[in-house]
RNA sequence: GGCCCGUUGGUGAAGCGGCUUAACACACUGCCCUUUCACGGCAGCACACAUGGGUUCGAAUCCCGUACGGGUCA
């Protein structure tokens, strides 16, 4: 019988994961990961009494439940000090640029398909699975049956190597069916709210949770169109491209969004309207760009955020492993750090992270 | 100092005697959405008419005084 560990992280997803490959015949082994911890990593401020430490145990007490109700072991590993080195000293480094990181496809990167793996060979894995939504057919990385859960774009950083002995339960069901089979075999996670925030991490306030890491930084908030100072801002890793809420400045008639970032001279470009043309950019360049595939189109879809919708897009390989997209049909809040992931089809090729927006050949993002 | 003008919720700003138990916008809050950050959707809060007096059946709306702000004249 074929060896499986699992990741189990005590929700729903990794718990019917678990039962599919029980019942597909696989001999299906545990493993919890803790990679963050709140007193360790020194968080402090937007800490309230139920995120501190009890969420992951909790977490830990339902994927053990689950174990039992499953008969299959359940082993645990820390990754906290490997978590903060290749994944949150990024997430760091990457604020301080002005950008705005995502860590979880560096988790994917460093701690679920690396680490995680390496932990699953020692309890003698002839596979690796996780409750991704996602499908692998053959060598090909494909989007999940449920588009609407498709968590393919997370997984974009990985290496086709990462992937070899990989299994994605998940890839041909629902999110509805994956809750009902959790219903009908009456596990604690049936009805468990799905988990959100920073992988590992969990929901935070987000500028508090900075704040916990990076020195506020105050500056001028300007609006790009008219060059004029219309406030201050709390510091430049607060913010995000496309962001409205929690910008500081009100009393104006429309709504007003973020749309760049001079880091050297520490000011937020903001414009101001819905749909203002500053929000707008036509091409960006990728650096650390990591393909699955290997097809390299010239047309191909990307998307630029999780659960955008995937836009068409001309490749343009240069040196040093980046790549010009463009996308002529104009992409709002394209933004710097983000990954771009590419797609031909339901095919996932691989992604790369944003480097540079540009508009008519200018760049844009001001960073 | 004389003479004008202004003062409405967190911000901007409607209203010009009863239709105001005071609009709207922006902001804010909550929920939903969501394994990043955001966007978005829905709901809500704000319990605001500078202050004292007067006119009137009735005043945010008219009159007088005071305070604060701005302008203007010597």
């Amino acid at each position: 019988m074929k060896k499986v560990v699992i990741g189990m992280s005590g929700g729903v997803d990794s718990s019917v994961a678990a039962y599919l490959l029980q019942k597909e015949g696989y001999e299906v082994i545990g493993l919890f990961m803790r990679n963050w911890d709140s007193l360790v990593n020194n968080e402090q401020i937007g800490i309230s009494d139920d995120n501190i430490i009890c969420p992951q145990e909790q977490d830990y007490n339902d994927a053990l439940l689950v174990c039992n109700k499953l008969n299959i072991p359940l082993h645990r590993v820390d990754f906290i000090k490997e978590y903060w080195d290749y994944v949150f000293k990024y997430f760091l480094d990457e604020l301080e640029k002005g950008r705005t990181p995502n860590p979880d496809l560096m988790c994917n990167k460093y701690i679920k398909f690396d680490l995680f793996i390496e932990e699953a060979k020692k309890l003698g894995a002839d596979y690796v699975a996780t409750g991704h939504y996602a499908k692998i057919d053959g060598n090909r990385l494909c989007r999940a049956l449920d588009l609407n859960k498709d968590q393919t774009y997370f997984l974009a950083q990985v290496s086709p190597e990462q992937l070899k002995n990989v299994l994605f339960p998940l890839g041909e069901v629902t999110k509805e069916e994956v809750r009902e089979i959790a219903e009908k075999l009456n596990l604690v996670t049936a009805n468990k709210k799905d988990s959100t925030g920073i992988c590992f991490i969990g929901e935070r306030n987000y500028q508090k949770f900075i704040s916990n890491y990076l020195k506020p930084n105050p500056g001028k908030i300007i609006d790009v169109k008219t060059n004029k100072e219309v406030g201050t801002h709390t510091g430049l890793m607060n913010y995000t491209i496309g962001q409205r809420r929690n910008i500081g400045i009100s009393g104006y008639k429309d709504k007003h969004y973020v749309v760049g970032k001079n880091v050297k001279e520490n000011i937020l470009y903001i414009a101001f309207g819905e749909n203002n043309e500053y929000l707008y950019s036509d091409a960006c360049i990728l650096e650390n760009v990591n393909f699955i595939s290997s097809k390299k189109p010239t047309f191909c879809t990307a998307k630029f955020r999780y659960r955008s919708t995937d836009v068409e897009v001309i490749l343009e390989y240069l040196e040093n492993n980046e790549i010009l997209v463009k996308y002529p049909s104009t992409v709002k809040a394209v933004t710097p750090g983000q990954a771009c992931v590419f797609y031909l089809g339901q095919e996932c090729l691989g992604s790369g992270i944003i480097k540079e927006i540009h508009r008519d050949n200018k760049r844009i993002d001001y960073l």
